[in-house]
DNA sequence: CTGAAAGCGCTTACAG
DNA sequence: CTGAAAGCGCTTACAG
């Protein structure tokens, strides 16, 4: 159980623990003899070494990993898309990233007595008091603190609203709707959204649109019937899956989509294209999201400042339902 | 930049190091008056101390923390509930779980290099070599190694697939084609489910059955006419995103699901309810597995044998598509 | 009730 | 070209 050390290797090559290290780490400048150093990595491979990753953290003062914290939100791809990114970058510079699910369950600065990461980055806003104590342990921060700037990251959801909406309007519908998630980890999107819809409605001349919660995974009947009765003739919905519970509503009402009911969704996922009408949605590019994420990673790990977020490059993907 | 250790509280409270360790771990046993403990709190809150986690686990010896592996597959639900039901049993025991994206970058070999967790989860079988490694490192291994039980992994995946064909066969249907995944990522997986159509057809003297690759992202009208016209009335797709490709290109080729073509999914995902015509399916039910997962892990952390895995709970969700 | 000291396993100046 | 020694920051017997 004991595991092998580098003492352990350097007893049973017959060298010190130094020509050991130097050896294993390949250090520059060492002047090991060929001969001596294929004897190192023999034994070290017969006897099973493994060094101590805790032992070298302390030693060195810092450690090879960076840690991702991961809001409670349902993953997907884009979540995906952004880890395996940051992974591969970061890999190229002798880092490994971690992710950790952060959930009520425990505080983040319990896992700081667990591991020391070289970086956090958070995909959502950190509490300010996390982050000051993040950056007093010397680990460096990527991502803002909630008071700080949040608005940055609230406001690239509220124009996702805005170009649905502007897209029911050039339609010419004047009568708009939202339909929210049920998804309670999602709240915070979805606020931002109906922000979107609701902001765009007063800009246009528009009525104040009803926000109506629709399950992913029923036909939303009801709601679909309520609103035509109410004259409601488009709906921005919180993402394609809501969407898809609306043209589900829309065809058990006996409504003609687009005709009597227009949907837009939003992340134009696979089934947006095999929807019944296809699905007029829209599109958040991921690949600029990605690479925006591990530039900002690379540039505070070299010290400098991180790139501003990049203009937003979502757009309306134009199809039959609307 | 340099951090406060425990020297700095200690010093600056007035007190030895013995005693900031014994306050700030509420060590059992310790006899520290409560005046001298609130002042070593405040002290240590007020220099923003945070412990050093690399020495923390070098003196004890282990860790805190536990890295659950994860292949290369698109992340979703089921994984998400995987780990958050893992995250929140660990926590209990004062663990913390963090998640590797294993992709083909680095080696995981190199990964205990940066980290020293208690225990490694995986969620594919590990090459048994990394498992011997891991061992040998005294890590505690959750998960099977690649040559020794892989065969449990597949045949769950096998099973999935036996219980669509036995219900098409049920309805009637004596010709059945497998629609299977695009994403090279699940290629393991669609070997197995082709593996149990193909299995299922012949026990029941069906003709073998064709395995043809079905994008999800636009309508496989193709596909469905060359089906229908070679006397297929059945298909078994390797997801509810797949089967819904399916259903749009039945739609567009002009047949009438399920009379003159039958279709079934796999995952039971809130859009299978709102397709048109809603999907058949088979549900896995993820709370069990998510459950065997934590206790197995709980149960190799304290010596133990893992459980067998549970009795595979899938079955077939009936609607309107077969 | 509190402190001095050892030692976890490594890396890296430094001396030979 | 190689080795003896210091020290990273902690925890924990042990001595007072």
């Amino acid at each position: 159980m004991a595991s092998v050390t580098s003492a352990d290797v350097a007893r049973a090559a017959g060298v010190s623990r130094t020509t050991v290290s130097y050896v294993l780490n390949d250090t520059p400048g060492a002047s090991v003899s060929e001969a001596t150093r294929e004897h190192v990595r023999t034994t070290a491979a017969r006897l099973g070494y493994a060094p101590s990753a805790a032992a070298r953290t302390l030693r060195r003062g810092r450690s090879d990993l960076v840690v991702c914290v991961l809001p409670d939100w349902p993953t997907g791809p884009v979540v995906d898309a952004l880890l395996d990114h940051l992974t591969d970058v970061l890999a190229e510079r002798g880092l490994f990233v971690l992710v950790h699910h952060h959930r009520g369950s425990r505080a983040l600065a319990d896992l700081w007595r667990a591991v020391t990461p070289r970086a956090v980055v958070g995909l959502a806003p950190f509490p300010a008091a996390d982050v000051r104590a993040m950056r007093q342990a010397g680990i460096e921060v990527v991502g803002t603190a909630e008071s700080a700037d949040s608005s940055a990251f609230d406001r690239s959801q509220h124009d996702l609203a805005v170009l649905q909406v502007d897209h029911l309007v050039t339609r010419g519908h004047r009568s708009v709707a939202f339909a929210t998630t049920t998804d309670d980890r999602l709240r915070r999107f979805g606020a931002a959204r109906f922000a979107g819809v609701r902001d765009t409605c007063a800009a246009r001349g528009l009525p104040g649109p009803p926000q109506v919660p629709v399950r992913a995974d029923e036909p939303a009947t009801e709601a679909v019937r309520s609103w035509h009765a109410q004259g409601v003739t488009a709906v921005a919905a919180y993402n394609d899956e809501v969407a898809l519970a609306v043209l589900a509503g829309a065809r058990a009402a006996g409504l003609i989509v687009p005709d009597d009911l227009a949907v837009v969704g939003v992340d134009d996922a696979p089934a947006a294209r095999v929807a019944a009408p296809a699905l007029t949605t829209v599109a958040q590019p991921v690949t600029p999201q990605a690479e925006h994420l591990a530039t900002s990673v690379l540039a505070v790990l070299d010290g400098h400042e991180a790139p501003p977020w990049p203009d937003d490059p979502a757009r309306v993907v134009v199809r039959a339902s609307t």
